[in-house]
Parts: C-alpha cells; sequence; structure tokens
DNA sequence: CTGGATCCCTCACGATACTG
DNA sequence: CAGTATCGTGAGGGATCCAG
C-alpha cells in the first residue's frame, strides 16, 4: 500500500487510501446492509470483474474494514461483513449517496437497482427529525425488488422482503424517484398511476414522503 | 465516462462516477477552504502529476462541481472554486475525514501537512454540540502553519494566517493530535513539552480540547 | 453449485519534460 | 503562472478456467 499512498498526513487521504479505490465503497454499502457471500456480492454489482472484487476483499479484510468468516455447518460457505470500523463508514456512504442522488435522472440504459442500493438509498433519504416518535410499516415494491420498511417509534429499518402486515403498500416503479425528491406530489403520483397503494390509509403515503426526500 | 461508470441506478455510485476518481476529492477538500489557483493546488498537493490535476480539474468542470474563473485585473490569472453543488459535498467529505483521521498514528516518513489539510482537519474536528454559544479566538501554530481559529456565538471559521489578538495562541506540532483525540491530557502535555501556549487562560486549552475532538 | 485464480488487453495514472 | 506533451507501468475490465 505504499505505492497508493497520498502523501498527505490527512483523514480524508486515510480514509481514500483505504476505501477510495474502485469498488471499493460499494462493496461497503452492500456490505451495511448486512453479511453476504461472494456470489451475493458478484450478484449485487455484477460489472466488477471476479478478480477486482477478490483483491478488495482481501485489502479491506487487511484494513480491518471487513472480516471474512466461514459458516459453521448445515450452511457451510463464507460470508463476508462488516467489522465495527466498517460499520463506523455507514455515515460517510450515507453522506456521499445523498449527494450523488440528487444527480439521479433517469436510470440510464443497462443500469440496474440492486436490493442493497434501494436500501442504502432509504436510508439516505430518510429524515430522523420528520419521523420522531413515529410508527409505521410500509412495503414497497419497485422494480421487482419488495422492502419492509419499518419505522419504531422514530427508529427505521428496512431490509428486503415482503410484509404482509404492513399499514400501506407501495407500488412504484421509475415513479419512486419524482416522489421522494419532491418534483411530484403523492396525489398527482397516484392519480397519473407512477404510483400504486393499497391496503391502507393514503394519509400514510403523505407521511412517506414527508419522511423520505432528497 | 461511458467506461468508468458502476452500471448502477444508485446515488452512491453516481457520486463516485464524479468525485471517486483519483485525488478528486482531495481538490475538493482544498477547494472548501477557499478559492484557489493551480499552482496554489499543486501545491497543496504536490504528489499529483500536473496532467492529471487538470484533467480533474475539467471534468469536475463540467460535473458542476467546480467553476474556472478569469480574474480581473489587477490580479489576473485563473481561480478554481466551488459552484454550490460542489460545497455540498462538505458533509461527505467531513464524514470520510472523520473516518480516517482514526487511522492517523504518526506522520508516514515523506508525509506532509498542509494549511488546508489541517483547516479541514479542525472543520471536521469541531463538535457544534460542545461549542453552543462560545465565542473565543484561537490562534494555532502546527508544523510551520499557523491558523486563525475563531469560534463566534458557537459558529466555526478556519484561516490561514496569524491572530494577533487571539485569547490564546497554541503551538504544537505532532503533538497535536494526541490531545484532539484525548490520548493525552492538555495539562499532561503542557507539562511534558509537546504542547505550548501563550497569551492567555490556561483553561482555554482545555476549552479546546473540548471543542476540537476525535 | 460456491469461491475464487489466471490470462490478456487496454487505459488511467505517474513521472518528467517542455511551452505560451 | 497555467497548463500540454510524451511515454512507461500497473490497475482495472473481461473472459475463461479450476478446486472444493
Amino acid at each position: 500500500m505504499a505505492r497508493r499512498d497520498y502523501g498527505q498526513y490527512c483523514g480524508l487521504a486515510r480514509a481514500l487510501e483505504i476505501v477510495g479505490e474502485r469498488w471499493a465503497l460499494l462493496i461497503v454499502r452492500d456490505l451495511l446492509v448486512g453479511p453476504k457471500r461472494y456470489t451475493d456480492l458478484h450478484n449485487g454489482l455484477p460489472r466488477v470483474p471476479t478478480n477486482v472484487l477478490a483483491t478488495r476483499l482481501k485489502e479491506l479484510e487487511q484494513a480491518g474494514v471487513v472480516t471474512r468468516r466461514v459458516l459453521p455447518r448445515p450452511a457451510s460457505g463464507v460470508v463476508y461483513e462488516l467489522t465495527e470500523r466498517g460499520r463506523d463508514l455507514e455515515d460517510a456512504v450515507i453522506a456521499l449517496g445523498r449527494w450523488g442522488a440528487r444527480e439521479l435522472a433517469e436510470p440510464r440504459p443497462g443500469e440496474i437497482a440492486t436490493p442493497s442500493s434501494v436500501i442504502m438509498a432509504m436510508r439516505s433519504t430518510f429524515r430522523p427529525g420528520r419521523a420522531h416518535g413515529l410508527t409505521v410499516d410500509y412495503q414497497l415494491n419497485s422494480g421487482g425488488i419488495a422492502l419492509q420498511i419499518r419505522i419504531d417509534h422514530g427508529r427505521l429499518t428496512v431490509t428486503e422482503g415482503t410484509l404482509p402486515r404492513a399499514d400501506l403498500v407501495i407500488e412504484a416503479g421509475a415513479g419512486l424517484r419524482p416522489l421522494i425528491s419532491g418534483e411530484i406530489e403523492p396525489a398527482e403520483a397516484v392519480r397519473n398511476g407512477s404510483v400504486k397503494m393499497s391496503g391502507g390509509d393514503p394519509a400514510l403515503l403523505d407521511r412517506f414522503v414527508e419522511v423520505f426526500r432528497i
């Protein structure tokens, strides 16, 4: 790691030496959602060459950001997970993700959204100040991805999967971003069909866009 | 920019496409302090090849992060400065810098600290919650760099230069980091000579480490 | 199947020299 | 002062292959 250093006695430079390499922060993003197998990581980041993925994981492991753990039986295999040091990157990942979210217009051709990326997007756009004391469960379906979004006394948890007992089920594809960015009002989005909802009080959708906002 | 994209419809990926290239965020860090000439940037980042610096500036300009401005006379020349979009990166830069600061032990051989890096380090370690309503002026001398650190009713401003009317002048070289990280108590640092102070109430040094902390 | 390792090719980066 | 030009190297991209 002597060749890639920046020669600066500076926290930012140190951070970039560790997680500034290509793909590194996207790997961290996926692991912030939870431990993952090599194959899961590769599925979530299909454009990363396998050698680069293997190299990054070793670098991150040596830097103390990631640990490699061999699963006990019966579920044999290997999972990668963040260390506490790695989880401390969440603030930085969210700050960068929020900044970059303003560049998101239409998806570019061939571009994908993965469960992990959507989960982190929801975490990034969450405004704790607007969710104070709030308790509500949503299920969000977007682009073939089903998310459980639970707010419990103002605390957010986002997981993949369906949530049969959700207070509101939101169905949104490309219409989700304009909704969260405030380009379009919830009522208008429902009217033009870009967002559908079912199973609950329509006012919960207003709550949703109040709480999740770019 | 077609080859370097990540193929992910994700705010973090977008951010990395724009400011994830090598040296880009360090350039932003320096510009967060204020507009700079090409030569100033190069002095602050001596290890960046000039062609890379020129390329990054063009990329950042095209991305709307930086503007290039020709100075009116008499001070002819060119300065680069952040756009508002670029200034919005401050949160992310500070988050990353704070994370990386925990890796800072001793400076590695040949490693330098520049005025801009120290200024951003002070901004990163500033804890607004601990400075509520506080008004005090420090001058900090560290490694040949003189900084004005002004806290006005809890608002921080850090600039290069001396501050003759400072409430306290702090003289610290390598002893500054252990002080801010809490590894060493202020009184102990003064006693062993790693930190000197003059011109004010010694209690102001305790204030200092209270307000600036990793 | 998972969890990588290997090979080749290209281009971005690094170092240095040079110019309006 | 503010860059451009040139050239060598190695990291990243892409496909394939292999061990448990």
